[in-house]
DNA sequence: CGGCTAGTTGACTTCATTCAACGCTGGTGG
DNA sequence: CCACCAGCGTTGAATGAAGTCAACTAGCCG
């Protein structure tokens, strides 16, 4: 399989594409393109039109708002396999939020126009774009409850919970990006951060640099119960 | 023209249905259910199989999250003309909120299988579907940029700014909802809430019972901005 | 080697919450 | 008709969680 056969069978396997037809699928892909970007690149920009949808392939990227005192905001973070634009392109709309490249990053993007007219056409798609949108609110009122009803030591832990592997009891992982946007994706300061980080030792979590070693994923979930009772 | 008569030409003139055939809408609204709720009704529950897509027709909806400690934290407001449910109902999933009348409440629900049946049928129902749910992604964005970016008297600044009706300069307007419920849905507690009234009051807003008087609204958004600049 | 960027740590500040008491208002039942 | 209560809101005092500012370290690239 040469590298690109690679991609669109990750491709066909994500929600977004696995329901469609061969022949869809394949129409979609015809016309679809490759991008590399390294850290720091900006992907699309806050206030353009939209004219791609989006896939990352690998790599990390960052969705940002620029508040009206310049600073920018980080709404959410996506990773391999995840969307994003998808709704806005095919409704032909502005983007409302800046999207960069949070590590070394390669997506792969589909030009609006070819996906809405696909979308006209086979409902099944249209749908398949509904279902991410759907899945998107929900990431997003996740966001909102965590930033309302739990505090940074919580939120903190309940991102390390995310690395470990399902049904795994202990786990090492690396970092999936830097500290200072982790933060910034738990609506944290580094220097909060890296106190909770301090804090968190006691109940058998180390971090070493990008490593993170998890001695106990059960004591996580109790912790952030016990910090709920507290209160 | 009867009540539902009404109801029925407002439904007609949503962004959800606006761009509907009136076969199409005709179709639909054969099938329609018109409620009441009073204040505290739950509407649907959290888990609960969506089986219907809900218009606001009148009075204030509150979708909550149940917190794993059992408190339960607001995550949007809905009100008149605002669809909710849509997505979760055309893809026959489960209710990820619960939803609450925050004031006598009519709505108007459509039953998921037909919606979801017109919306294979018809690409321009699919499409206005995806729009309200990429409406309500902005909005949610736009809640997590105020959390993670606004102090409290900024986000109170903000609400206040939102009950201006546009160009206008001074207003007389009603909390559309109880203090509770407006400090919950800034996320703010009660106490703090009529704290930044109380501060508020030196730049020309005046909070008397349920109704607000503002003095002037470009005053306001000054204010928003003098409060960045200070930090 | 110097100069970045990322991260840590300490001292201090501040914004919002908590806890508790109290006020107002509208409804209900004696 | 009044008395009492419940729900909603306000206010004060004390506390605490996270932010700010600043100094410093570690690693990395040219």
């Amino acid at each position: 399989m040469t590298p690109q056969a690679k991609d669109l069978a990750l491709l066909r396997t994500l929600p977004l594409f696995a329901p469609l037809s061969d022949e869809t699928f394949a129409k979609l892909a015809g016309s679809i393109r490759f991008d590399r970007y390294v850290k720091g690149d900006t992907i699309v920009r806050q206030g353009d039109q939209a004219k791609w949808v989006m896939v990352v392939l690998e790599g990390f990227v960052k969705l940002t708002r620029l508040s009206a005192n310049g600073e920018e905001t980080l709404i959410h973070i996506f990773g391999r396999g995840e969307t994003f634009a998808e709704s806005v392109a095919v409704l032909g709309d502005k983007h409302t939020t800046t999207a960069e490249a949070a590590s070394p990053t390669r997506i792969v993007r589909l030009p609006a126009h070819v996906v809405a007219q696909a979308a006209r056409e086979v409902p099944e798609l249209a749908l398949s774009i509904l279902h991410e949108s759907s899945a998107k609110i929900w990431a997003l009122m996740d966001e909102i409850e965590a930033l309302k009803a739990q505090t940074a030591d919580q939120r903190v832990l309940r991102f390390l919970l995310s690395l470990v592997p399902a049904h795994a009891t202990s786990a090492e992982a690396r970092l999936p990006y830097t500290k200072g946007v982790i933060a910034a994706s738990l609506g944290l300061k580094q220097e909060t951060l890296s106190r909770s980080f301090a804090r968190l030792k006691s109940i058998g979590i180390d971090i070493d640099g990008r490593m993170v070693r998890i001695a106990d994923a059960d004591r996580i979930a109790a912790e952030i119960e016990r910090l709920n009772r507290i209160v």
